[in-house]
DNA sequence: CTTGACTCTTTAGCCGCTACAGGGTTTTCA
DNA sequence: TGAAAACCCTGTAGCGGCTAAAGAGTCAAG
């Protein structure tokens, strides 16, 4: 029913998985995209496969490209809304792009002066002791957890460090 | 049975509320670090209240200057088992603020290139018009994602931009 | 006709909390 | 003294953005 998949391109109508190859989005995540709404729900073929075409790589393509770029998925659907309404105005996208910038920016500053504070205190143990009297587990034990910046506590939006 | 709270210090045992208020913790969060071993088991009261003492304080602010450095709890017990056994060589402690530093480091990389970036995206559209000839919607259709750094598939355990 | 690659749905887990709901205990104040 | 308020308890669910796994169905090749 389906022509069968090809290594390279082409082909025009697909199932979940070479959607997820041509997108480089795991099969898992795009089912999860449909169930968020930033995916349609796709068309079935007799045996309850999702089926894709062309379009839907270019969605895909847009939300990836989004998500490389650190946005949230409340964001891209707000992108995703003015993408499907052509005639409006792009006022928002733009505001929408300069927060995630300011919001980026602000990380950035948090982050360095996290750095500052780290190597800070990797110099209280320049030699390698014994625990009991390094200078880092000393001063860990000492200090008092300084605040969040104004800025995060008023909300920038902006993950923390690990991953 | 307890001493009442005071605003004050001077008091060496206290309950839940007042551990929370001397080291600006979430009630909440306390129970959880318990829970997840990072503070052992607290004493009762007869009506089944947790009891702490100073020593609770001192922990639990070693935790939560780690935590403003953005440690991970797996981080801090390590770090907290140092702190248990003074005659251990501290070197893995060294060790693991210098990765951590790393991480921070390599983390901010990222967000500058990804500024960068959305800077660039941005100019696709310095003015505005109706989204359909949007220059920033048209770009994000376009481009094919830019794979994450090799640093970040490498697992550089650095969180990413929103909170 | 079997094998194996693919797909389906549903559910749970990740992290570090945070926020309930629905109770019990203690303190305060009239 | 008694009622209300403030505090505490346990247990469970939710946040975001996936990821993984269980258990079953579908389909194409040899």
């Amino acid at each position: 029913m389906l022509p069968r998949p090809q290594g390279v391109n082409q082909i025009s109508v697909m199932k979940i998985g070479e959607l997820a190859r041509q997108t480089g989005t795991q099969v898992e995540t795009i089912r999860y995209y449909e169930r968020e709404g930033l995916l349609s729900e796709a068309a079935r073929t007799d045996g309850n496969y999702r089926i894709y075409s062309e379009a839907h790589v270019e969605r895909l393509l847009f939300i990836r490209n989004c998500r490389s770029l650190d946005m949230t998925l409340d964001e891209i659907r707000l992108l995703l809304r003015f993408k499907d309404s052509p005639a409006e105005n792009c006022g928002a996208v733009n505001e929408l792009l300069d927060e995630h910038i300011g919001h980026v920016a602000a990380r950035i500053r948090q982050l360095r002066q996290l750095e500052r504070e780290l190597k800070e205190l990797r110099e209280f143990c320049r030699e390698t002791s014994i625990a009991g009297s390094c200078g880092i587990l000393n001063k860990l034990s000492r200090q008092s957890p300084r605040k969040e910046s104004t800025e995060s506590s008023v909300g920038v939006h902006v993950r923390r460090t690990h991953s």
